[in-house]
DNA sequence: CCAAAAGTGTTACGATTACACCCATGT
DNA sequence: ACATGGGTGTAATCGTAACACTTTTGG
């Protein structure tokens, strides 16, 4: 059997119909007490007046997680995120001109430390409140942004809270606010200190913050 | 601007590396109280020593949802199965001869409610209790058992089991017994019961279930 | 009539919620 | 000194888990 015969009986033929997949990431960064999203303009004719994700197209010898990397480093600069898959896209009306399919990926980050540089094709970056979506947002990315953002919502945990948003050091009152602004709910200040010193994950490192009446400690992960 | 070089600009070129993608359903059935996962042997020769899970490739006419309910038609007849999207797979090694994506999708069935008919490419099928799959699975299938179960069994409801593995009318045990067998734990009975009845989505239909002691009422779905 | 399975209610436990006062610090 | 925010404990509630006896039916 020649190899053309094999992929044609697992349905795999050389003339199969292929595509393009790309890869966008829903960026999340908390900025100003807030949970903002990454949103870029592009270098190109008709997608100038869309904000978009950023996001690309994946090569021969990449996964997706490594396109998903790749591209978030090329038109935004940033570098060392943490990334998971959230869904991928089928529907076959969702690119005007060619059929693509997209997987978004989401990452949560602290925007003050790390640096945003704008790629070729990159007109312009900005973060926008996730309570407060620009009306012209390309492509079927409403639906990313709700997706991604619920995604985010389920899977918030506390050691991506402290490792990613926080200073090594920081108050719980901080952590406190950080689940308050991204969930949108508020919490008994004596039940979240019980419940989160129960996990054993963080420890009081016995110093005081200095500036802020009361002298709340400054906590950080064990280990 | 050209219609190439806006593509160019996207990063989704004409040029632009495509590949092939697939789905793969993992069909888990509940029979003779145990769950098991259909497979398949294919007709081709490379092929024909390995179990795989249902799949095919998708074309340029349907989104990957359609692709799944496509396949899943061909490869064994199985019809009006609920699909859910599990995670997809784009290692770069999955595929022996040519790159190819695959998402997987998860489907839970009563084997007794259906008909299998073998498709021009499969030689046979063949019901896998979970817990004894054989040692000879194709490509990376057995990665996408273990992380569909995983899903199925975080995504177990009464709904989904009392539509799709039981007739209009069952008793409590039956439903117990099947989440029992799927997840693999002992549950009091009392609990059970209330915890199910206090849904509110059953009701008792005040018949008898006949030839079993204790003459046990028959249950169904509201409405 | 006996064995097997169904039906049922109460108590104990743990987790979560609600809630108020004193203490430390900055101004 | 006083205003602001930090630190702490207890009682109430809810959901879950443990547990045993009586009733129904088939054989």
């Amino acid at each position: 059997m020649t190899k053309s015969e094999y992929l044609e009986k697992i349905q795999v033929t050389n003339k199969s119909y292929e595509c393009s997949i790309t890869t966008d990431i829903a960026v999340f960064g908390y900025l100003d007490g807030e949970l903002k999203i990454l949103l870029t303009k592009r270098n190109v004719e008709a997608l100038t007046r869309c904000w978009l994700l950023p996001g690309g197209a994946m090569n021969l010898e990449e996964t997706l997680e490594d396109c998903a990397i790749k591209v978030l480093k090329i038109l935004t600069g940033l570098n060392k995120v943490h990334f998971d898959q959230v869904k991928i896209y089928s529907n076959l009306d969702r690119h005007p001109i060619k059929r693509v399919l997209t997987v978004c990926f989401y990452a949560l980050i602290n925007p003050e430390n790390h640096l945003i540089v704008l790629g070729d094709s990159v007109k312009g970056v900005r973060w926008f409140a996730v309570e407060d979506l620009p009306y012209n947002i390309g492509f079927d990315h409403s639906k990313l942004i709700r997706d991604a953002l619920e995604f985010l919502k389920n899977n918030l945990n506390d050691n991506l809270i402290a490792q990613e948003l926080l200073q090594e050091k920081f108050t719980l009152q901080e952590l406190q606010s950080i689940y308050e602004n991204i969930l949108g709910v508020r919490m008994d200040r004596r039940n979240f200190r019980k419940r989160i010193l129960l996990q054993g994950i963080f420890k009081n490192t016995g110093e005081k913050k200095k500036g802020i009446k009361g002298g709340p400690f400054l906590y950080k992960l064990k280990k």
